[in-house]
DNA sequence: TTTATTCTAGAATGATTATTTTAATTCATG
DNA sequence: CATGAATTAAAATAATCATTCTAGAATAAA
Protein backbone atom coordinates (compact mmCIF):
# COMPACT_ATOMS: atom_id res chain seq x y z
CA UNK A 1 0.00 0.00 0.00
CA UNK A 2 0.53 3.31 0.24
CA UNK A 3 3.65 5.42 -1.15
CA UNK A 4 5.34 4.19 -4.22
CA UNK A 5 9.20 3.78 -3.43
CA UNK A 6 11.38 5.91 -5.87
CA UNK A 7 14.65 3.60 -5.92
CA UNK A 8 14.71 0.16 -5.84
CA UNK A 9 17.49 -2.64 -4.83
CA UNK A 10 18.54 -1.95 -8.62
CA UNK A 11 19.15 1.43 -8.85
CA UNK A 12 21.76 1.33 -6.08
CA UNK A 13 23.43 -1.71 -7.17
CA UNK A 14 23.75 0.06 -10.69
CA UNK A 15 25.25 2.77 -8.85
CA UNK A 16 27.61 1.15 -7.06
CA UNK A 17 29.05 -1.20 -9.99
CA UNK A 18 29.67 2.23 -12.42
CA UNK A 19 31.35 4.01 -8.76
CA UNK A 20 33.65 0.74 -8.32
CA UNK A 21 34.00 0.49 -12.30
CA UNK A 22 35.03 4.13 -12.50
CA UNK A 23 37.61 4.39 -9.37
CA UNK A 24 37.84 0.92 -7.12
CA UNK A 25 35.60 0.12 -3.99
CA UNK A 26 36.96 2.87 -2.43
CA UNK A 27 35.03 5.19 -4.49
CA UNK A 28 31.87 3.59 -3.69
CA UNK A 29 30.98 5.63 -0.46
CA UNK A 30 27.49 5.51 0.41
CA UNK A 31 27.05 9.39 -0.15
CA UNK A 32 28.96 8.65 -3.48
CA UNK A 33 26.26 5.76 -4.33
CA UNK A 34 23.00 7.81 -3.16
CA UNK A 35 24.30 10.76 -5.03
CA UNK A 36 24.83 8.83 -8.67
CA UNK A 37 21.51 7.63 -7.47
CA UNK A 38 19.94 10.84 -7.35
CA UNK A 39 19.19 9.92 -3.88
CA UNK A 40 20.08 10.68 -0.73
CA UNK A 41 22.09 8.61 1.37
CA UNK A 42 19.64 7.85 3.94
CA UNK A 43 17.17 5.76 1.64
CA UNK A 44 20.05 3.15 0.82
CA UNK A 45 19.26 1.65 4.54
CA UNK A 46 15.49 0.93 3.47
CA UNK A 47 16.97 -0.89 0.78
CA UNK A 48 20.11 -2.36 2.51
CA UNK A 49 21.11 -3.16 5.74
CA UNK A 50 24.69 -1.52 5.43
CA UNK A 51 27.51 -1.22 3.11
CA UNK A 52 28.98 -4.89 3.23
CA UNK A 53 25.59 -6.00 2.66
CA UNK A 54 24.94 -3.37 -0.65
CA UNK A 55 28.47 -3.98 -2.59
CA UNK A 56 28.07 -7.85 -1.69
CA UNK A 57 24.80 -7.64 -3.57
CA UNK A 58 26.95 -5.73 -6.34
CA UNK A 59 28.85 -8.41 -6.25
CA UNK A 60 26.44 -11.24 -6.71
CA UNK A 61 24.48 -9.32 -9.52
CA UNK A 62 27.95 -9.36 -11.64
CA UNK A 63 28.95 -12.62 -10.95
CA UNK A 64 25.22 -14.28 -11.65
CA UNK A 65 25.14 -12.50 -14.70
CA UNK A 66 28.54 -13.77 -15.83
CA UNK A 67 27.64 -17.44 -14.70
CA UNK A 68 24.64 -16.99 -16.73
CA UNK A 69 26.51 -16.94 -20.02
CA UNK A 70 28.99 -19.50 -19.15
CA UNK A 71 27.12 -22.29 -17.22
CA UNK A 72 25.12 -23.40 -20.43
CA UNK A 73 28.49 -24.26 -22.42
CA UNK A 74 30.07 -26.23 -19.30
CA UNK A 75 27.29 -28.43 -18.67
CA UNK A 76 27.76 -29.30 -22.48
CA UNK A 77 31.44 -30.02 -22.52
CA UNK A 78 32.39 -27.40 -24.65
CA UNK A 79 34.88 -25.78 -22.86
CA UNK A 80 36.58 -23.64 -26.11
CA UNK A 81 32.72 -22.05 -26.12
CA UNK A 82 32.76 -21.35 -22.66
CA UNK A 83 36.05 -19.48 -22.95
CA UNK A 84 34.56 -17.41 -25.73
CA UNK A 85 31.75 -16.97 -24.18
CA UNK A 86 33.63 -15.09 -21.07
CA UNK A 87 35.21 -12.82 -23.55
CA UNK A 88 32.06 -11.74 -25.29
CA UNK A 89 30.40 -11.24 -22.01
CA UNK A 90 33.68 -9.05 -20.37
CA UNK A 91 33.75 -7.08 -23.79
CA UNK A 92 29.84 -6.52 -24.17
CA UNK A 93 29.43 -5.66 -19.56
CA UNK A 94 32.72 -3.99 -19.31
CA UNK A 95 31.88 -2.40 -15.87
CA UNK A 96 30.70 -5.54 -13.96
CA UNK A 97 33.62 -7.40 -15.69
CA UNK A 98 35.78 -4.61 -13.99
CA UNK A 99 33.82 -5.26 -10.61
CA UNK A 100 34.68 -9.11 -10.72
CA UNK A 101 38.29 -9.76 -12.57
CA UNK A 102 39.96 -6.78 -11.01
CA UNK A 103 38.51 -7.19 -7.14
CA UNK A 104 38.03 -10.02 -5.34
CA UNK A 105 35.16 -10.79 -2.98
CA UNK A 106 37.29 -9.19 -0.03
CA UNK A 107 37.17 -5.75 -1.71
CA UNK A 108 33.64 -5.64 -0.92
CA UNK A 109 32.49 -7.57 2.01
CA UNK A 110 34.05 -6.78 5.24
CA UNK A 111 31.65 -7.78 8.30
CA UNK A 112 28.39 -10.01 8.35
CA UNK A 113 26.62 -9.88 5.53
CA UNK A 114 22.45 -10.72 5.94
CA UNK A 115 21.88 -14.40 5.38
CA UNK A 116 20.12 -14.35 2.56
CA UNK A 117 22.81 -13.03 0.24
CA UNK A 118 25.17 -15.62 1.80
CA UNK A 119 22.71 -18.21 0.53
CA UNK A 120 22.95 -16.62 -2.54
CA UNK A 121 26.29 -16.70 -2.58
CA UNK A 122 26.96 -20.35 -1.86
CA UNK A 123 24.42 -20.77 -4.54
CA UNK A 124 26.53 -19.46 -7.12
CA UNK A 125 29.61 -20.93 -5.64
CA UNK A 126 27.85 -24.54 -5.80
CA UNK A 127 26.45 -23.82 -9.54
CA UNK A 128 30.27 -22.86 -10.67
CA UNK A 129 31.75 -26.37 -9.01
CA UNK A 130 28.90 -28.26 -10.39
CA UNK A 131 29.48 -26.64 -14.15
CA UNK A 132 33.53 -27.52 -13.78
CA UNK A 133 32.30 -31.25 -12.47
CA UNK A 134 30.24 -31.67 -15.56
CA UNK A 135 32.85 -30.33 -17.47
CA UNK A 136 35.05 -33.12 -16.34
CA UNK A 137 32.29 -36.17 -16.45
CA UNK A 138 31.36 -35.04 -19.95
CA UNK A 139 35.65 -35.66 -21.15
CA UNK A 140 35.47 -38.70 -19.29
CA UNK A 141 37.69 -37.60 -16.09
CA UNK A 142 37.57 -37.74 -13.09
CA UNK A 143 36.33 -35.49 -9.95
CA UNK A 144 39.84 -35.11 -7.89
CA UNK A 145 40.36 -31.70 -6.76
CA UNK A 146 43.38 -31.56 -9.03
CA UNK A 147 41.27 -31.97 -11.98
CA UNK A 148 38.56 -29.02 -10.68
CA UNK A 149 41.46 -26.90 -9.81
CA UNK A 150 42.66 -27.21 -13.20
CA UNK A 151 39.19 -26.90 -15.08
CA UNK A 152 38.87 -23.67 -13.15
CA UNK A 153 41.93 -22.21 -14.13
CA UNK A 154 41.47 -23.26 -17.96
CA UNK A 155 38.13 -21.80 -17.89
CA UNK A 156 37.84 -18.73 -15.58
CA UNK A 157 41.67 -17.80 -14.30
CA UNK A 158 43.89 -18.11 -17.26
CA UNK A 159 41.40 -16.37 -19.70
CA UNK A 160 40.86 -13.75 -16.79
CA UNK A 161 44.36 -12.63 -16.37
CA UNK A 162 44.57 -12.83 -19.98
CA UNK A 163 42.56 -10.32 -20.18
CA UNK A 164 42.53 -8.01 -17.03
CA UNK A 165 45.89 -5.71 -18.24
CA UNK A 166 43.31 -4.59 -21.54
CA UNK A 167 40.41 -4.39 -18.44
CA UNK A 168 42.51 -2.22 -16.24
CA UNK A 169 43.37 0.14 -19.29
CA UNK A 170 39.86 0.85 -20.79
CA UNK A 171 40.24 -0.99 -24.00
CA UNK A 172 37.18 -1.06 -25.38
CA UNK A 173 37.92 -4.48 -26.79
CA UNK A 174 41.00 -7.01 -26.59
CA UNK A 175 42.77 -7.55 -29.27
CA UNK A 176 42.75 -10.40 -30.93
CA UNK A 177 45.92 -12.09 -29.47
CA UNK A 178 44.79 -11.79 -26.13
CA UNK A 179 41.31 -14.18 -26.97
CA UNK A 180 44.01 -16.46 -28.44
CA UNK A 181 46.20 -16.16 -25.55
CA UNK A 182 43.18 -17.24 -23.59
CA UNK A 183 41.73 -20.32 -25.62
CA UNK A 184 45.36 -21.56 -25.98
CA UNK A 185 46.41 -21.78 -22.20
CA UNK A 186 42.76 -22.97 -21.73
CA UNK A 187 43.52 -25.65 -24.12
CA UNK A 188 47.21 -26.54 -23.35
CA UNK A 189 46.23 -26.75 -19.38
CA UNK A 190 43.04 -28.90 -20.26
CA UNK A 191 45.47 -31.37 -21.79
CA UNK A 192 46.68 -32.13 -18.23
CA UNK A 193 43.75 -33.77 -16.67
CA UNK A 194 44.08 -36.94 -15.78
CA UNK B 1 75.82 12.39 14.59
CA UNK B 2 73.68 11.49 17.84
CA UNK B 3 70.98 9.56 19.06
CA UNK B 4 70.90 5.73 17.08
CA UNK B 5 67.71 4.98 15.52
CA UNK B 6 66.20 2.21 17.34
CA UNK B 7 63.70 1.98 14.16
CA UNK B 8 64.85 1.44 10.17
CA UNK B 9 62.96 1.52 7.10
CA UNK B 10 62.89 -2.06 6.89
CA UNK B 11 61.25 -2.91 10.07
CA UNK B 12 58.33 -0.56 9.02
CA UNK B 13 58.34 -2.26 5.46
CA UNK B 14 58.72 -5.76 6.95
CA UNK B 15 55.96 -5.24 9.16
CA UNK B 16 53.34 -3.74 6.74
CA UNK B 17 54.45 -6.78 4.32
CA UNK B 18 53.57 -9.47 7.27
CA UNK B 19 50.08 -7.49 7.54
CA UNK B 20 48.80 -7.09 4.61
CA UNK B 21 49.69 -10.53 3.88
CA UNK B 22 47.48 -11.86 6.97
CA UNK B 23 44.73 -9.58 6.23
CA UNK B 24 44.59 -7.54 3.47
CA UNK B 25 45.85 -3.74 2.85
CA UNK B 26 43.12 -2.74 4.91
CA UNK B 27 44.73 -3.98 7.93
CA UNK B 28 47.71 -2.44 7.55
CA UNK B 29 46.23 0.90 9.28
CA UNK B 30 49.90 2.99 10.76
CA UNK B 31 48.52 1.62 14.34
CA UNK B 32 49.04 -1.63 13.20
CA UNK B 33 52.07 -1.52 11.65
CA UNK B 34 53.70 0.15 14.15
CA UNK B 35 52.44 -2.13 17.20
CA UNK B 36 53.48 -5.01 14.42
CA UNK B 37 57.13 -3.76 14.77
CA UNK B 38 57.10 -2.76 18.28
CA UNK B 39 57.34 1.18 17.65
CA UNK B 40 54.84 4.08 18.20
CA UNK B 41 53.05 5.15 15.52
CA UNK B 42 54.69 8.81 15.50
CA UNK B 43 58.17 6.95 14.76
CA UNK B 44 56.85 5.45 11.29
CA UNK B 45 56.87 9.40 10.02
CA UNK B 46 60.80 9.98 10.72
CA UNK B 47 60.62 7.22 8.19
CA UNK B 48 58.25 8.27 5.51
CA UNK B 49 56.51 10.98 4.64
CA UNK B 50 52.74 9.12 4.56
CA UNK B 51 50.98 5.68 4.94
CA UNK B 52 51.28 5.80 0.89
CA UNK B 53 54.96 6.72 0.55
CA UNK B 54 55.54 3.62 2.86
CA UNK B 55 53.01 1.16 1.63
CA UNK B 56 54.40 1.86 -1.41
CA UNK B 57 57.94 1.29 -0.42
CA UNK B 58 56.26 -2.28 0.71
CA UNK B 59 55.17 -3.07 -2.77
CA UNK B 60 58.40 -1.59 -4.71
CA UNK B 61 60.31 -3.96 -1.80
CA UNK B 62 58.87 -7.13 -2.95
CA UNK B 63 58.63 -6.84 -6.71
CA UNK B 64 62.38 -5.87 -6.84
CA UNK B 65 62.98 -9.26 -4.50
CA UNK B 66 60.69 -11.00 -7.14
CA UNK B 67 62.38 -9.44 -10.10
CA UNK B 68 65.71 -10.21 -8.86
CA UNK B 69 65.29 -13.65 -9.59
CA UNK B 70 63.31 -13.65 -12.84
CA UNK B 71 65.66 -11.17 -15.23
CA UNK B 72 68.40 -13.16 -15.56
CA UNK B 73 66.30 -16.18 -16.69
CA UNK B 74 64.51 -13.67 -19.40
CA UNK B 75 67.52 -12.29 -20.24
CA UNK B 76 68.98 -15.49 -21.26
CA UNK B 77 65.84 -16.15 -23.52
CA UNK B 78 64.86 -19.31 -21.17
CA UNK B 79 61.00 -18.95 -20.46
CA UNK B 80 60.20 -21.98 -18.77
CA UNK B 81 63.28 -21.29 -16.35
CA UNK B 82 61.73 -17.72 -15.85
CA UNK B 83 58.65 -19.18 -15.26
CA UNK B 84 60.00 -21.81 -12.55
CA UNK B 85 61.95 -19.28 -11.02
CA UNK B 86 58.74 -17.28 -10.12
CA UNK B 87 56.92 -20.63 -8.59
CA UNK B 88 59.74 -21.23 -6.56
CA UNK B 89 60.29 -17.85 -5.61
CA UNK B 90 56.56 -17.33 -4.69
CA UNK B 91 56.96 -20.79 -2.55
CA UNK B 92 59.79 -19.47 -1.02
CA UNK B 93 58.73 -16.09 -0.07
CA UNK B 94 54.93 -16.27 0.67
CA UNK B 95 53.97 -13.22 2.25
CA UNK B 96 55.39 -10.94 -0.05
CA UNK B 97 53.86 -13.26 -2.77
CA UNK B 98 50.71 -12.58 -1.48
CA UNK B 99 51.14 -8.88 -1.79
CA UNK B 100 52.45 -8.77 -5.28
CA UNK B 101 49.23 -11.20 -6.98
CA UNK B 102 46.77 -10.81 -4.57
CA UNK B 103 46.67 -7.31 -4.98
CA UNK B 104 47.49 -4.38 -7.02
CA UNK B 105 49.26 -1.36 -7.15
CA UNK B 106 45.99 0.94 -6.47
CA UNK B 107 45.73 -0.67 -3.43
CA UNK B 108 48.65 0.62 -2.07
CA UNK B 109 49.14 3.90 -3.53
CA UNK B 110 46.43 6.41 -2.84
CA UNK B 111 47.57 10.03 -3.93
CA UNK B 112 50.79 11.25 -4.15
CA UNK B 113 53.89 9.32 -3.25
CA UNK B 114 57.40 10.81 -2.77
CA UNK B 115 59.56 11.32 -6.53
CA UNK B 116 62.39 9.13 -5.46
CA UNK B 117 59.50 5.91 -4.88
CA UNK B 118 58.18 7.29 -7.89
CA UNK B 119 61.47 6.92 -9.67
CA UNK B 120 62.46 3.44 -8.16
CA UNK B 121 58.75 2.14 -9.56
CA UNK B 122 59.35 3.52 -13.09
CA UNK B 123 62.53 1.94 -13.33
CA UNK B 124 61.70 -1.44 -12.27
CA UNK B 125 58.59 -1.15 -14.76
CA UNK B 126 61.28 -0.75 -17.40
CA UNK B 127 63.08 -3.34 -16.47
CA UNK B 128 60.31 -5.95 -17.05
CA UNK B 129 59.86 -4.06 -20.15
CA UNK B 130 63.57 -4.86 -20.84
CA UNK B 131 63.54 -8.11 -19.43
CA UNK B 132 60.94 -9.23 -22.25
CA UNK B 133 62.04 -7.65 -24.99
CA UNK B 134 65.39 -9.44 -24.70
CA UNK B 135 63.00 -13.11 -24.51
CA UNK B 136 61.43 -12.01 -27.53
CA UNK B 137 65.17 -10.92 -29.21
CA UNK B 138 66.07 -14.57 -28.18
CA UNK B 139 63.47 -15.92 -30.09
CA UNK B 140 63.86 -13.99 -32.93
CA UNK B 141 60.46 -12.31 -32.57
CA UNK B 142 59.53 -8.76 -33.00
CA UNK B 143 59.20 -6.47 -31.00
CA UNK B 144 55.37 -5.44 -31.02
CA UNK B 145 53.08 -4.35 -28.39
CA UNK B 146 51.04 -7.51 -29.18
CA UNK B 147 54.27 -9.74 -28.27
CA UNK B 148 54.84 -8.33 -25.26
CA UNK B 149 51.57 -8.62 -23.75
CA UNK B 150 51.42 -12.08 -25.04
CA UNK B 151 55.26 -12.88 -23.37
CA UNK B 152 54.10 -10.89 -20.21
CA UNK B 153 51.16 -13.08 -19.85
CA UNK B 154 52.91 -16.28 -20.83
CA UNK B 155 55.96 -15.59 -17.80
CA UNK B 156 53.91 -13.48 -15.14
CA UNK B 157 50.12 -13.33 -15.77
CA UNK B 158 49.25 -16.59 -16.41
CA UNK B 159 51.41 -18.58 -14.13
CA UNK B 160 50.25 -15.86 -11.06
CA UNK B 161 46.56 -16.81 -12.02
CA UNK B 162 47.75 -20.57 -11.87
CA UNK B 163 48.99 -20.24 -8.27
CA UNK B 164 46.57 -18.20 -7.15
CA UNK B 165 43.70 -20.02 -5.42
CA UNK B 166 46.71 -21.47 -3.63
CA UNK B 167 48.32 -18.08 -2.10
CA UNK B 168 44.32 -17.33 -1.47
CA UNK B 169 44.01 -20.60 0.47
CA UNK B 170 47.67 -20.43 2.29
CA UNK B 171 48.51 -23.84 0.69
CA UNK B 172 52.22 -23.95 2.07
CA UNK B 173 53.10 -25.60 -1.65
CA UNK B 174 50.99 -25.55 -4.36
CA UNK B 175 50.21 -28.86 -5.87
CA UNK B 176 52.38 -30.43 -8.70
CA UNK B 177 49.80 -29.63 -11.15
CA UNK B 178 49.59 -26.28 -10.42
CA UNK B 179 53.32 -25.90 -11.75
CA UNK B 180 52.60 -27.73 -14.89
CA UNK B 181 49.71 -25.72 -15.77
CA UNK B 182 51.64 -22.39 -15.80
CA UNK B 183 54.51 -24.00 -17.42
CA UNK B 184 51.86 -25.63 -20.59
CA UNK B 185 50.15 -21.92 -20.60
CA UNK B 186 53.80 -19.69 -20.93
CA UNK B 187 54.33 -22.65 -23.36
CA UNK B 188 51.18 -22.28 -25.44
CA UNK B 189 50.81 -18.68 -25.45
CA UNK B 190 54.34 -18.22 -26.67
CA UNK B 191 53.33 -20.35 -29.31
CA UNK B 192 51.15 -17.47 -30.77
CA UNK B 193 54.06 -15.00 -30.84
CA UNK B 194 54.66 -14.05 -34.52
C1' DT C 1 79.36 18.85 31.37
C1' DT C 2 76.89 21.23 28.13
C1' DT C 3 74.70 21.61 23.83
C1' DA C 4 72.58 20.71 19.55
C1' DT C 5 70.33 17.37 17.22
C1' DT C 6 67.80 13.26 16.29
C1' DC C 7 64.99 10.25 18.01
C1' DT C 8 61.02 7.92 20.83
C1' DA C 9 56.45 8.32 22.94
C1' DG C 10 51.88 8.76 22.85
C1' DA C 11 48.21 11.97 23.19
C1' DA C 12 45.57 15.47 20.37
C1' DT C 13 43.65 16.72 16.03
C1' DG C 14 41.07 16.59 11.98
C1' DA C 15 39.04 14.45 8.13
C1' DT C 16 36.41 10.98 6.24
C1' DT C 17 32.51 8.18 6.15
C1' DA C 18 29.13 4.54 7.71
C1' DT C 19 25.11 4.65 10.33
C1' DT C 20 21.21 6.54 13.06
C1' DT C 21 17.73 9.70 13.99
C1' DT C 22 14.18 12.84 13.37
C1' DA C 23 11.05 15.34 10.46
C1' DA C 24 8.51 15.89 6.39
C1' DT C 25 6.22 13.86 2.31
C1' DT C 26 3.43 10.75 -0.34
C1' DC C 27 -0.61 8.21 -1.61
C1' DA C 28 -3.65 3.64 -1.53
C1' DT C 29 -7.27 2.71 1.29
C1' DG C 30 -11.44 3.13 4.18
C1' DC D 1 -11.29 13.46 2.94
C1' DA D 2 -8.59 11.76 6.56
C1' DT D 3 -5.44 8.04 7.97
C1' DG D 4 -1.09 6.06 8.59
C1' DA D 5 2.44 3.00 6.79
C1' DA D 6 6.18 3.43 3.66
C1' DT D 7 9.17 6.46 1.96
C1' DT D 8 12.20 10.53 1.10
C1' DA D 9 15.25 13.90 3.02
C1' DA D 10 18.98 15.69 5.38
C1' DA D 11 21.18 16.68 9.49
C1' DA D 12 23.39 14.50 13.71
C1' DT D 13 26.24 10.94 15.52
C1' DA D 14 29.94 7.93 16.09
C1' DA D 15 33.83 5.39 14.82
C1' DT D 16 37.99 4.87 12.46
C1' DC D 17 42.32 6.40 11.10
C1' DA D 18 46.06 9.22 9.08
C1' DT D 19 48.61 12.86 10.54
C1' DT D 20 50.45 16.41 13.63
C1' DC D 21 52.10 18.11 18.00
C1' DT D 22 54.36 18.51 22.27
C1' DA D 23 57.42 16.61 25.56
C1' DG D 24 61.00 14.02 27.01
C1' DA D 25 65.22 10.94 26.19
C1' DA D 26 69.53 9.71 24.11
C1' DT D 27 74.09 10.65 22.41
C1' DA D 28 78.06 12.58 19.69
C1' DA D 29 80.80 16.46 19.73
C1' DA D 30 82.42 20.78 21.91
Amino acid sequence: MVRKAQFDDNDFILAAIELISLGGPAAATMAAIAKCAGAPTGSIYHRFSSRSALLGSAWFHCIAAMTGDILPHLSLGHNDDAIIALLQWTEANPAKARLIMLYGENDFIDGEIPTDLHKKLNGINKKLGTGLSALLQKKNKALSAANIALANFAIFDGPIAAMKPYLRARKPSPPLKCHEAALACGRASLELLE
